[in-house]
DNA sequence: GGAAATCTACTCGGATACCGCGTGTCCGAGTTATGGTGG
DNA sequence: CCACCATAACTCGGACACGCGGTATCCGAGTAGATTTCC
C-alpha cells in the first residue's frame, strides 16, 4: 500500500476546490464536495473533522454550514495537509536490532539503547526531506498549476454546478 | 504502518554486517545472519531472495554456501536496498479523482486522463527527493558511522561469534 | 587408498495462516437556519 | 404580525464491518561440499 491514506489525496483535492476563481476561500459543505468529485460521503466527513482538528479549515454548524479555509490558501502547504491527515506516520519504524544482537547475551549494553541507530537516522533524514518538498507547495499554487492545464470553462462549470445544486 | 517494510530494515542491518573490519565483504549464511540479529530466519531468506535478484547479493548454493555482496558495499546505496526489498512502492496511488467529477455527466475530456493531475506530481517529486537522500548513503558509509559510535570491542566480538560458530 | 554412495547444510520458491490497519458505512447527538402554525 | 414549534441540513464522534497486504511459518526441491562405505 502506498503511504499517504487515501484521506490526504481526498484532503488536497477538496481544499483546492474550496478557492475560488480570485484566490479566495469559498465555503462549501461535505456533501457538495463529495457529490462533486465523486468521493465517498462519510468518510470524507471524517477527513474534514481532522483538518478542523488541525487548524486548515473551520466549520460552521447548523443548517447552511459547512467548512470554510481557516488561512488564506497561499498559507497552507502540502505538508501542513499531509501531517493533518496522516498524523504521526513515518517511513520507517525502527525495531532496534541491535538490541537482539546475539553477541549480547542477554545483557544488552547502555549504548545500544542511548544512541540512535543509524538506520533510523538515514530514514529519518529522508523523511524530512520528503516533507520539505512537500512543504514547497501549497494549495493555492497546486491550485494555480491545475487551472493552466484546463480548459477556461472547467472553473466556471463548476461554479455553475454548485449554484444549480444550492437553488436546486 | 511505516512506508518501507521490515524487511528493508532486516536488509540494511544484514548487508551491514556482511562488511568486514577492512571494509570489503565476508560471506555469511542466511542462518548466521538470523541468529546474529534476532531476525525471522525463513523470512529473512525471501530478503535475500530479492537482494539477490536485485543484484545487490550472489548466492553460493550448496554446503557451506551463503551471500557475499555482490559489488563493493561502498557501491551499494540505501536506496538501492530499499527499492530491492519494496519494488514499485509509491508513497502515494493517485485514485484520478478528476476524472469522477460531477460537472462531466458520465463524458469525461480528454483532459482529464491524458495531463498527469497535479497532486500526483508534487507527491512524486516528494518521493524522488526522499530517494535521493537515501542514495547519498552507502552500506559502507552507514557502517562506518556506526563503528563510529560503539566500543572498539564490537565488531572483534562479532568475529569472534562467527569463527566460534562455525568451529562449533 | 580411491571411487561411489550417503549425509548435511545451504539456496530457492510456492502455499498458507495470522492479524493489524486502511477504507468505508451506519447511526445517534448536537446546532442552526427555514417554514409552517396558532394566537 | 409575531411567537412558537417542527423540520431539514448541517457538523461531530463512536462503533463496526470488510478486505488487503505485511509478516511470518512450513514444506519440498535442487545443489554441492563433507563424510562414510565398500571394494
Amino acid at each position: 500500500m502506498s503511504f499517504f491514506s487515501s484521506g490526504v489525496e481526498y484532503a488536497i483535492h477538496s481544499l483546492m476546490c474550496m478557492v475560488d476563481d480570485s484566490g479566495n476561500g469559498r465555503e462549501m459543505s461535505v456533501r457538495e464536495i463529495a457529490e462533486l468529485h465523486g468521493m465517498p460521503y462519510d468518510y470524507l466527513g471524517k477527513v474534514f473533522t481532522r483538518l478542523a482538528k488541525a487548524g486548515l479549515v473551520s466549520s460552521l454548524e447548523g443548517r447552511n454550514g459547512g467548512y470554510q479555509l481557516a488561512r488564506s490558501p497561499a498559507e497552507i502547504t502540502i505538508r501542513d495537509v499531509a501531517l493533518a491527515i496522516d498524523e504521526n506516520k513515518t517511513l520507517f519504524d525502527c525495531r532496534e536490532v541491535r538490541q537482539r544482537m546475539a553477541v549480547f547475551d542477554s545483557v544488552i549494553p547502555v549504548w545500544a539503547c542511548d544512541t540512535p541507530c543509524s538506520v533510523r537516522l538515514v530514514m529519518d533524514e529522508a523523511q524530512r526531506q520528503m516533507y520539505e518538498s512537500l512543504a514547497r507547495h501549497t494549495i493555492l499554487s497546486l491550485t494555480r498549476r491545475m487551472l493552466k492545464k484546463v480548459p477556461d470553462s472547467y472553473p466556471i462549470q463548476i461554479s455553475e454546478w454548485l449554484t444549480q445544486r444550492r437553488s436546486g
